[in-house]
DNA sequence: CTGAAAGCGCTTACAG
DNA sequence: CTGAAAGCGCTTACAG
């Protein structure tokens, strides 16, 4: 309606008050008479006007901004977890009055995330995936910019979210050795990662709480794909009972070399993974999975990012839960 | 090295010139003389002065920002294809000074893009995705925000990036009738796409041009999961020597139910598709279909974006070229 | 060729 | 409770 570009100036004048006053009833900080800002707050109302994000932010060093920082590289079957989970921060970021800026990158370049932040454009960054050495964590260390990883990390003093993956696989594990699996053929990326390593705890933990002994011949790991499917002869000819992957990209794979084998899940081999991601959710058989919620953890990230923008606290380490999704691959 | 908030009145006292000449030296506009901006130049070069962004862009009324609207809702096989833009995009806006803001949104929930504009945290606007009705595309017009469609749009005075289906399909149907098929099985997905009636007419187009019948009971549209399966039962039942998928996600649909029906590609039954993401990339044997570059589209859109920012021409359509893969799953 | 001054649209001590 | 004024860090007519 009418002019879009109204400011606090014309307010003020039209109210026959000063921008200071229009300034603190649009804040709410500072006193303020409450007939004064219920006259403001109608006016503005009526008039449609918007405050300048840009100037506010100019005036009090913000920038309403948080950085995202997401993959150039990726494996196909992560994309939708960096999805889901930006959806989750500009959820609670666009709740909280800021928007998303994106930075999309390659492992340790940190060219881009150096252009933004020396452009000021952001008052925070959340990270989408780390590394072991990792130069954009060392980068925002070295700057002092508030940061929160989405996945973990071995940095010190970092706040990061995660799931759960070490007490989510264990319970997993648990659950087939309670349905009486004993012959359990674990199969497992790359060590390098830090979620394999959690995994892989997971899986150690559950065995040894059961008083099972593990089968160190049926454990398989750095798995790539050709490997996965020299793996699956291998676990087979072991006699395992059960395939235990990773992840939802081993998992497919592992599937269709079964098909191709014409051995059928379940009656002939047992299939769960450590994942659930829609790669395989409308497998048939269902599959004996994980259940993680990605956008919750962007929410989380999100929100303690804002919660360090706000006077950051000592920094924190939170882990998200997860749901066993019990399917008919592990039937018998 | 040193004090990180170094300001233009900073380089201007020490230098013992005016501001202005700072300004005038770094952004090259307005008279100065050659000696002042080189020492201006190297001043600031020396103590890693970085100008304020968002102060500049108070100054202009602008903020080196462009929207991106990408897909909340969207089909896991198109993840691949967005992320590819938003690369390209962000290869030629990052080029130009300018960085993405991300917005996420379902179909034509203009909620959250409005906010953006209203918050005038923006220049302009790229969407990756459109529709026969538009919201989004409404609000942008109405406020009159530049704007560029990745993919065609019926919208009036609109300027839009797409690859050129039509003239692809017409050349991938074209090289398969001249290989001497001729019941070619047409494989489609919803009709109330633009992009699939762009394919629709590079079918048509090529048999028109060949001068050779079309076989309507062969062409199968409005496909979903469960159809497809049935329609290539059908399509086997009918005699077709090929099956021509218009998308990859029908593509890998058809591929998994010849496999169930142990119908053997390409010696029962040739394949080809009218796109070639990722998900196809590593089929045994190598799928015949056509490639697009998704991220010089995003590159293209960007480049017609700033165009406009920096004062506008007519609005224009822009077709990218595509290449021909021709893979063993249609030899004979 | 160079500079003083006003302006972009807000916020915020400092006075009253 | 309210306002005049300075400030955030830049740009840009307008003079000289």
């Amino acid at each position: 309606m009418g002019n879009e570009n109204i400011t606090i100036a014309d307010v003020a004048a039209a109210l026959g008050v000063s921008k200071t006053t229009v300034s603190r009833a649009i804040s709410g900080k500072g006193r303020i008479g409450d007939a004064t800002r219920q006259r403001v707050l109608a006016y503005i109302e009526e008039h449609n006007y918007r405050p300048n994000v840009i100037a506010k932010g100019l005036a009090q060093s913000v920038t309403f901004n948080i950085c995202v920082v997401m993959p150039d590289d990726y494996v196909l079957v992560d994309l939708p977890f960096f999805h889901e989970v930006i959806v989750g921060i500009q959820e609670t970021a666009s709740e909280n009055g800021y928007d998303i800026l994106l930075c999309v990158s390659r492992e340790n370049e940190t060219g881009h995330l150096r252009r933004i932040l020396d452009n000021r454009k952001v008052d925070g960054v959340i990270l989408l995936r780390t590394f072991l050495k990792d130069l954009h964590i060392e980068l925002l260390q070295e700057k002092k910019i508030p940061f929160v990883t989405a996945g973990s990390t071995l940095y010190r003093n970092t706040t990061q979210v995660d799931n759960d993956h070490s007490s989510a696989c264990a319970e997993l594990t648990l659950l087939l050795l309670s349905r009486g699996f004993r012959r359990i053929a674990l199969f497992g990326g790359a060590e390098s990662f830090v979620v394999t390593q959690s995994r892989l705890l997971g899986y150690h933990e559950a065995f040894a709480q059961a008083l099972i002994d593990e089968v160190p011949e049926l454990i398989f790991m750095n798995l790539d794909r050709e490997a996965a499917d020299a793996a699956v002869e291998t676990a087979i000819s072991r006699q395992a009972e059960c395939i235990l992957c990773m992840d939802d990209m081993l998992c497919s794979q592992v599937l269709g070399k079964l098909r191709m084998l014409q051995v059928s899940v379940p009656e002939e081999m047992c299939v769960a993974s450590y994942y659930n991601s829609s790669v395989l959710s409308h497998n048939v058989p269902d599959i004996t999975s994980l259940s993680f919620n990605e956008r919750e953890l962007g929410k989380e990230a999100c929100r303690l990012l804002l919660e360090q923008l706000a006077g950051a606290d000592a920094p924190k380490k939170l882990l998200l839960s997860y749901q066993i999704v019990e399917g008919s691959s592990t039937c018998r």
